[in-house]
This record gives C-alpha cells, structure tokens and sequence, in this order.
DNA sequence: CTGAAAGCGCTTACAG
DNA sequence: CTGAAAGCGCTTACAG
C-alpha cells in the first residue's frame, strides 16, 4: 500500500489552517485574485514541510484525463525504437503530455483474457508502433495510432515508404550490375517485412535474368550470419544481399567474413533503417533511412488530432537509399 | 477529454438492470457464491455490448495502488537500457505489476519548478537508471531504487563492480605488456563514469612505467572516433585504449583505420558493457560484460522489497572480462 | 443473492 | 477573500 500514509491536500489544509479547497486553489496555481498572498503562502510552507505530493488518480479521475500517452512497441532493445519515442516526446511535450513506453506483454505470463487493462493503461492514447497483426483489440476504446504497422481501415497510421525504400535498393543492386540476389529476410509476423519481401520480389520478378534466393532469420546477428551463410554457400550463391534490417547486415558480414568474401568486392551487402550501427561497421553499410524520429512526431501529431476529435489521415514517410561503402559491382564472371 | 462519453459501470447496470455493484462484483471476478450465474452472465453480456472498460484512475483512487512501476533512463536510444527493462518487467509481471519507461524529461522543455508530479508519476515506485547525480529530489515521497547510480545513504541501490570490471581491463592489457594507456572516456555527469576513470588512473599509477592519456567525448560514434584519433596522433601514442563504453571503442576503431593501424595489431582497444555492437565489430571487442537484465530484475527485486516496507541491502552485480580479438601484445617498440 | 451507501483525494462551480 | 459541497468512477463493507 504505497500510497498510505501520505499526506492528503486536507492534512495540507488543517496544517496550514485554511480550507482543503484553498490549498488546492493555491497549489494548482488558480488563486491569484481569489485568495491573499499571505494564505497563499502559508499553504505553500505547509505543503513543503509535509513533504505534500497531490495524488495524480485523484485528479485523474476528477480532470478525466491523464495527460500521458503510451507508447507500445514489441521491444526496447532494439535501436529503432529510441528515435520514435524522441519524436513523440518532443511533440507531446510541447502540447503538455508526457509519453511512457511499454512493450507487449509477454502473452506467456498472465491471464491475457482479463477484461481490465492493463494498470499502465491509465492512458489518454496509445501509440502503437509495429505491431504484430492481431493485437490491436487490447485498444477498443482508447484512442490510438497505429506506427509502422501498414494501412488500417479504422485507425490512423503512419507508415514507412517501405515499398519505395526497397525499390531503391534494388535499383541500386541492379544499377551496379547485380543479377542474383540474396534476401536476407526477417522472419517475423509485421506488415513492415512483408512489404519488404513483397517488393523485392517483384524487383527481381521483374528483371531479365533476375534471380531471387531467400532465406529468413531473426533479428539478431547470429541467426543473420546463418541465413546468410545459407544463401552464399548455394551453388548459385547470389552477388549481393539484401538484408531486412541493419542488424541483419551486420550478421551478413559476418558470414561473407567467415567465407573469406570480402564485402563489398565479392558480395555486396544493404541493410535497412540506418541506425547507429551502419556507420559502425566496416565498410560502413548501403542502407535505406528510415526517418524513426520522424514517425514518432507524426504519430503523436496524428494523435493529438485524434484526441481533438479529428480524423487525421493517413501518413507515408518517404525513406532514402543511402550509399555506402557495402555495395559495388559484382565482380565479373569467370569464363565458364 | 478522451474520457468523456466512455460508458461507466453505472451504464453496464442499466442495461443489465442491475445494481452498479453488482456490475463491480462481476466484473472484477470476485462474484461466486455471492450473485447468480445468471445475472454474472447478463453483466458480461450488457458490458460487451457497451464496450465497457473500467476507468484505471478511479480503480487507482480507490484501491491506492496502480500496480505500476516506472522505469526511468537518460536515454532510449542507449542498448543498454532494453535488457535492464526486460528483467525488471519480468520480475514485476510475476507480482502482478506493469512497467513503463520514461526518460528524464528535457528540462530545455516546460517549468521544472512544478511542485505537481508529472503526470506519468501515477505509479507506485520508481526504478531510476544512470542518474545524473542531482536529479533525485523529483521522488521525493516515492518509492525509489536507484540503478547503476552509485551508492547513496538513504535509498537502495543496485549497481555493477565497476571499479573491479575497470581493474580486469587494465590487468588485461598490462598482462598483455601495455604500459601507455589512452583512456577514452564518456564524458559523462554520472557515477559509473566517474568510477570507470578512478580506478583506471589509480591502476596505471601503480604500474611501473605505466603512462596514461585522456580524451574525453559524447557517447556517440562520431565524436568518440575524434577523441580517439586525438590520443592516437599523440608524439607518444598509447598501444592500448580503453573505452567507456562499447560504442565509444566502434569509434576508436574507426580512428585506428583512418589512421591505418591495425587493431589489435598496432593498437588493442577494449569497450564496457558487452551489448550487441561488441561481437558486430570486427574484430569482435573485449570488454566487460555487464547484466544489464540482472540488474533490472534485481532493481525490480528491491523496489518490491522496499514497497513492502522492507528496506533492501545494496546490491553489486559482478560484470565479467569477454577477451575478444581487439586486444594483443604490443608490437614491440623499434630501437630509437 | 442483491443493492444502497461510503469514501478514495482531488477540482471547481457556488455561496457567502 | 474563503469555505462547504458536489462529483469524477470505482471497490467493498454492510444491510437486507
């Protein structure tokens, strides 16, 4: 019982000898022109010496509203995230909100079909980034934003060029000279990655003498250093990879490493979001930016508009092929 | 007003025709024995119909409790902070409490003179990460752990063997025959860094021929590659660096290469932390690993401690010397 | 088995 | 300038 004991804006009040109205006037900074100065300021002394802190479910319940926005994303150890939160904080800063970041629960733990939300759900919104496809009942009468999760017919969204992004790398590939092509893919169940997989596809699908070779992973470099191994241990192996994601990269040079290929002379490799690690690896890593930062100011953005009553419509954030030094022509082909 | 219009279990009553606490008995599983299977069902029935979710500030009002914790770090975007989430959500989701992270909030932004909680504090404990060493004060009145903040007198603690992780690096290189050390250092307002330059000053002092250099810099690629590159271009270059952090030292293989000297050929460098990044570079970095996640399990271990009214013992979580390949006997020098 | 009522700690008309 | 009172939406004794 956390909260027992602590003093109420009443001990407040009879400490400081006035009514518990009065102190709330006071302490909520509403009494100028409605009580004295020297009250005023007795109630403040009072308040400090108690150690007084107003509780915030109190005033929660009376305002009917928390000021305090959620953000819902499936991990925190992944780099994408910071940027998204740094987005939304900004611009529910300015708007008097404050932005706290949980992740799905663990559908292990717990009895998952409790009518009651969750206790962090003491929420006005949710911003909901990259959510696996069911997820979204847990949000039935809260305001929300859907993040990186593809197109909603009923929710806003804001989502990643994502299509265009891999369309670029694949130019790229293609416009140095690439003809198989290795995609290193995530394996995970998001709107994101199968529009990646999709795109490319159809990229290759498309090009003569194009071919395609996938192979999925997790995201994390180890299960991205095997998948990449598969593809370049084929018979066939492809030129370049094309990997989800950046991290997924860093598994791809390792695997490239470990065949004695070196990257980008005799497999070129692209990654996707640039985060920090792109320009950590060596060579630093051809990759597409995916303006993080900025989707999570739209969202919230778009949130804000909702809350308002609005029906913002839906957002696409452009990414942008950034060259680096992970990509070149493939090598020529020995004769036969 | 996000709230407003929302249906209350007073309107489930209605509807159900029933008595409001009826609706609250149902609903909150306590109801067996107590109302008829039949009228249960209705309530479920009239509250599916409505959507009904119950309001979580009024619940916290009246049971004094939120059964939250908030996680508060300096920063998102730091990997470090993801693994010491993930074991303070699993130890709280075992006692039936939800974590939310926040960062300390910009105080570029809004008054921070406001005696009034920011309004994500409607919860009932805080775990504080990597404080800056002044920030305290805003818990007053709630229930705090300190995390990787150093020791302090009235609040429980958790931090790692920091002093003796640092004390391996160095034992490490000079075992190795390092005697000219460069120190790049996070330049840093908090304990752990401060600790982190203690003890490699004190360790290099007591090493006959022992010389060390300093170059401090932001935990960022970009700026620690400089401070790097200017201990590097030093008359007297140091044969060994030693970062503060695993990013810092993707930098300073970056002022190697640009540099052309081979790591660890002509110059080891070491990281702390051991997070993800560490075994993406190549080659892969020695450093100290240290358990994130234990300590967020441990953090969340204390604070339910000290919310039942116990008061925690500090804790130091050992962290470990990983030798990887970044770190090697000098070259030896060439006669002058 | 069911309901009327108290009360959590605030904010804000309203009365004086 | 100040205070008494209503009410936010719950949970939980208590009475019947």
């Amino acid at each position: 019982m956390p909260l027992a004991g602590r003093p109420t804006s009443k001990d407040v009040a009879q400490e400081a000898g006035v009514s518990q109205s009065t102190v709330s006037l006071v302490l909520g900074g509403k009494w100028s022109g409605r009580v004295s100065p020297a009250t005023a300021r007795s109630v403040r002394v009072a308040a400090e010496r108690l150690g007084y802190r107003p509780n915030p479910a109190a005033r929660n319940l009376r305002l009917g509203t928390t000021r305090t926005v959620l953000l819902m994303v499936p991990t925190l150890s992944a780099p994408f995230f910071g940027p998204v939160y740094t987005g939304a904080a900004r611009v529910a800063a300015r708007h008097g909100l404050g932005v706290v970041v949980s992740t799905w629960p663990d559908d292990a733990d717990g009895p998952a079909e409790s009518p009651f939300p969750a206790p962090h759900e003491a929420i006005d919104g949710v911003l909901a980034s990259s959510m696996p496809a069911a997820a979204l009942e847990r949000f039935q009468g809260t305001p929300a934003v859907l993040l990186d999760s593809g197109p909603h017919a009923d929710v806003p969204t804001v989502d990643f060029g994502v299509a265009d992004g891999m369309r670029a790398i694949a130019d790229h590939l293609t416009g140095l000279g690439h003809r198989r092509i290795g995609h290193v893919a995530a394996g995970v169940d998001q709107w994101t990655f199968r529009a990646r997989a999709e795109t490319l596809s159809a990229a290759v699908a498309a090009l003569p003498g194009g071919a395609l070779a996938r192979a999925a992973c997790a995201i994390d470099v180890a299960s991205a250093r095997d998948a990449a191994h598969r593809l370049l241990a084929r018979p066939d192996p492809p030129t370049a990879l094309v990997c989800d994601d950046d991290l997924i990269a860093a598994g791809a040079y390792k695997a490239a490493r470990a065949l004695g290929l070196d990257v980008p002379g005799e497999v070129s490799v692209t990654g996707f979001d640039d985060v920090l690690l792109a320009t950590a690896l060596e060579p630093e890593l051809t990759t597409v930016r995916l303006p993080a930062e900025e989707m999570g100011a739209q969202g919230m953005t778009a949130l804000l508009e909702l809350l308002d009553g609005g029906r913002p419509a839906p957002r696409v954030l452009p990414g942008r092929l950034v060259v680096r030094g992970s990509s070149a022509p493939p090598r020529a082909p020995l004769p036969p």
